[in-house]
RNA sequence: GGCCCGGUGGUCAAGAGGCCUAAGACACCGCCCUUUCACGGCGGUAACACGAGUUCGAAUCUCGUCCGGGUCACCA
């Protein structure tokens, strides 16, 4: 055994497999031409963030216009930061939201795939194998530097206002020998191993980031650390290793990692594997007293992808607002095939915008609005009451007593040519339908303050004697423009505007006294739709408490 | 501070040297339609960060300045 088989038989003792078995274990993929796999690897530090929901639909449905692979795989290596839990939030999340998993963790629990396992920490040995071949060429070495000397280090580098990290003659064991290292670890000594960097910095390295198009920057030079001391790969490394075995061909990831990518690039060389494409997401931001500053789990509500399903956001809502920013050509592509799943919308990461945008609630709203006006009141039955039942138990229960009687409810001013754009979420459906529910309806009879309390009840009193709730529209309103004059009031809007002196109103005014009194509010969808649904003892009622209270 | 990336209305953005008197969407404002509110229709306010250069011609190319973002860990 030569100086650096020594080396790796001393470090990495019971390590027995090579490189060779694992690539034989993992072959390459039986993909058509031009598939893409792609995936995304959420650490469970905490619960799914805007940002890695964004990054799987990226990432997902790049997959799916190539007739490719998307899969998910944990990267739990820092065990210190792991939240329990947090695996299934991020998986349960993404399926709420609809992005299908073809491989890797599926659920919290379950996961499928060939090229398992896809939670690091079960991987741990061919991560090591592969770092024993590293030390075998002399490629990588121990390290022994604490903590503390670490520091140190950089500090001098500070003082002396130089680049910091462990990288040329800062890079104290670089040349360290066998029997320096054997004599270390006899002393119970803890070590990392690193890179030993052939780059040099004066070396620029060109890549074609599939985003953000060409990138200049430095050759790596650092012996960054490959290994933990706890014989846990770092993210590079795992990265590496796990795209190169699970066949990623394009790695889409949050821009965070681009000022990484020579480091990613040079261990991919060394390694002897194929570079995958790189394409780096600009973040979602947040406009905070001015300043645009990336979405954070800490100070945003909304970076937390709950907060959607709490506030009542649909989900397919929020994923259509997402395409928004994702690609600058989905609201053409919307607007020309409304009726389409986003799925079939042919998505290129070149038309991805390379500056991050700030996160809109008004478009999200917009978006929203125009999906849940075109959905049948079946369906926002369903995913109403889907809501409601986790997030409302007490209006799930009033909504769901009577399931036909609310999905009429719905029906208004629905399933007609152009429905209502009334609703931008769920959690605002309550305060919108309370009326047509007993147990929500407050009524209140205060009237508009151009209309005199005796005419209001001259009116409804009128009213009252011939309506019935078998007219459509026209008669309906017929009937309020046939008392209208009795009472002073003008029967066309237009004979009032012409003339506003000789009328104290118009029939409109009149609907608005009605609607008042059977709704409690000013505002509402057709009434005479409103008033059919309610049914005539209920809308009797509600006239009479109004003429008894005005 | 070093290294990257970016800067078109309040927001998202089209834009590849002449088609730019700079598109569209959201938001905002006005008018019309209208049983209210919406919807819809019509219209309006509002932008190429700044300075040099290249060119007959620059939002577009080059350089500089300024501003914003990211990153510089045994975190991902």
């Amino acid at each position: 055994m030569n100086e650096n088989e020594l080396m790796a038989e001393l470090l990495l003792p019971d390590i027995k497999k090579t490189p060779e078995f694992y690539e034989a274990l993992y072959p390459a993929r039986k993909l058509p031409e031009g598939a893409r796999v792609t995936r995304i690897a959420p650490s469970p530090t905490g619960y799914l963030h805007l940002g890695t929901l964004f990054a799987a639909l990226v990432n997902r449905i790049t997959a799916t216009t190539s007739g490719g692979i998307f899969y998910t795989r944990i990267e739990d290596t820092d065990k210190k930061r792991e939240i329990e839990g947090g695996i299934d939030d991020i998986i349960d999340g993404l399926n709420r939201f609809g992005i299908s998993i073809d491989e890797g963790f599926v659920s919290g629990s379950q996961e499928t795939g060939e090229y398992g396992p896809y939670k690091q920490s079960a991987r741990a040995e061919i991560y090591r194998t592969y770092v024993k071949a590293l030390i075998q060429k002399g490629l990588a070495y121990p390290c022994f530097c604490t903590a503390e000397e670490l520091d140190q280090t950089r500090k001098i580098q500070e003082g002396e206002k130089l680049r910091t990290g462990y990288y040329g003659k800062w890079a104290k064991h670089r040349d360290i020998t066998y029997e320096q290292a054997k004599a270390l670890i006899n002393g119970g000594k803890p070590f990392v191993v690193r890179l030993k960097s052939p780059g040099s910095e004066e070396n620029k390295i060109i890549f074609e980031d599939v985003i953000k198009g060409k990138i200049e920057m430095p050759e790596n030079d650092e012996d960054f650390v490959l290994l933990k001391s706890d014989g846990i790969p770092t993210y590079h490394f795992a990265h590496a290793i796990d795209d190169h075995l699970m066949h990623t061909t394009h790695v889409l990831r949050g821009d965070e990692w681009i000022s990484s990518v020579p480091k990613h690039i040079q261990l991919f060389k060394i390694l002897g594997f194929k570079i995958p494409k790189y394409g780096h997401i600009s973040p979602i931001m947040k406009s905070d007293n001015g300043a645009k500053r990336k979405i954070s789990k800490r100070k945003d509500p909304e970076a937390a992808v709950r907060f959607f399903a709490e506030q009542g956001y649909d989900s397919e809502c929020v994923i259509n607002y997402l395409m928004t920013i994702a690609a600058s050509d989905f609201e053409d592509w919307r607007r020309a095939n409304p009726d389409e799943s986003y799925k079939k919308f042919k998505f290129n990461l070149k038309k991805m915008s390379v500056s991050g945008a700030l996160f809109d609630e008004n478009k999200l709203i917009d978006v929203s609005k125009n999906m849940i006006a075109k959905l049948s009141s079946g369906e926002v039955f369903t995913r109403l009451c889907e809501w409601a039942k986790e997030f409302d138990p007490e209006f799930y229960a009033v909504l769901t007593e009577d399931a036909d009687y609310t999905k009429r409810v719905l029906a208004v001013d629905r399933d007609v040519a152009k429905p209502r754009k009334d609703i931008a979420k769920w959690s605002e459906a309550k305060e919108y339908f309370a009326y047509f529910f007993e147990d929500l309806y407050k009524p209140c009879v205060e009237m508009p303050e151009n209309i005199a309390a005796n005419d209001a009840k001259a009116f409804l009193t009128e009213y009252k004697a011939v309506y019935d709730p078998a007219d459509d529209r026209q008669e309906w309103f017929s009937k309020i423009k046939e008392i209208a004059p009795k009472i002073g009031f003008a029967a066309e809007t237009k004979e009032y505007k012409a003339d506003p002196d000789k009328f104290k109103g118009h029939a409109g005014d009149l609907s608005t006294v009605l609607r008042i009194s059977v709704t409690g509010r000013r505002n509402t969808p057709d009434l005479c739709g409103i008033m059919q649904v309610l049914g005539k003892d209920e809308c009797i009622k509600r006239i009479e408490n109004a003429i008894n209270s005005i």
